[in-house]
DNA sequence: ATAGTCCGCTACGAAATAAGTAGCGATTGT
DNA sequence: ACAATCGCTACTTATTTCGTAGCGGACTAT
């Protein structure tokens, strides 16, 4: 007699937490990886574009809308830029890449 | 006279290198959040679906195999849980909390 | 034994998101 | 003037995710 789901949830969204949000943002095909790109260096449209593995210009295009509403990044003249807001984001993701080298050790068996 | 872009490339997949494969892992709709939930507490199918927004069964299946298939979660009588690597990943992705209160802090604006 | 309930999970059509390609208008270089 | 490159949009196709119904197994109550 537990409590059945409740029929209708705004699903996978900012349900009260700000993390839950967050997991929104990055949980989304190409994100995390437009960030880490854009950690490594500014990157105009057509690099970041190359940098990304020749991902599509339209998806490109309304990620970068998405991470500048976020303010995660912003444009200027000489390419797309992290926001401090972004940079930090970036080293709180830092320890990943360690973690990944690890986690590809142990995978590989 | 930059090199054209590739005509055939894997997409968002692991090319090269190990965090490639860490963000294509990730960066899919509930792999973060199940972690997140299993890191709180061992769950059982219906249990993490409710924590997850009652997210569909058949995603949160397929869900389930990858992460199982990554040795980040196991199965057990009582519920899944995270393997060592998964507890390990959740660490290096803790701080992501607290940077998401900030981040809401920032955005509210 | 039978019927009811809950479970993990699967099947399958509908909706949403991403990929792929062509090309427009603006800028830059020759 | 011309060609090349740029950022970006429009549009079609492919892939992913949702939502729901329900199967077979385990447990329970009658």
């Amino acid at each position: 007699m537990t409590t059945p789901l409740p029929k209708k949830l705004v699903r996978g969204s900012t349900s009260g937490v700000a993390i839950m949000a967050v997991f929104d943002l990055l949980g989304r095909k190409w994100n995390m990886r437009i960030m880490w790109e854009l950690n490594t260096a500014s990157l105009s449209f057509r690099a970041l574009q190359e940098q990304c593995d020749g991902m599509s210009p339209s998806v490109l295009n309304t990620r970068i809308k998405q991470l500048t509403e976020a303010k995660l990044v912003y444009t200027t003249s000489e390419g797309y830029k992290l926001t401090e807001l972004g940079l930090s984001l970036m080293n709180t993701l830092n320890p990943l890449r360690d973690w990944a080298a690890e986690w590809e050790e142990e995978i590989k068996q």
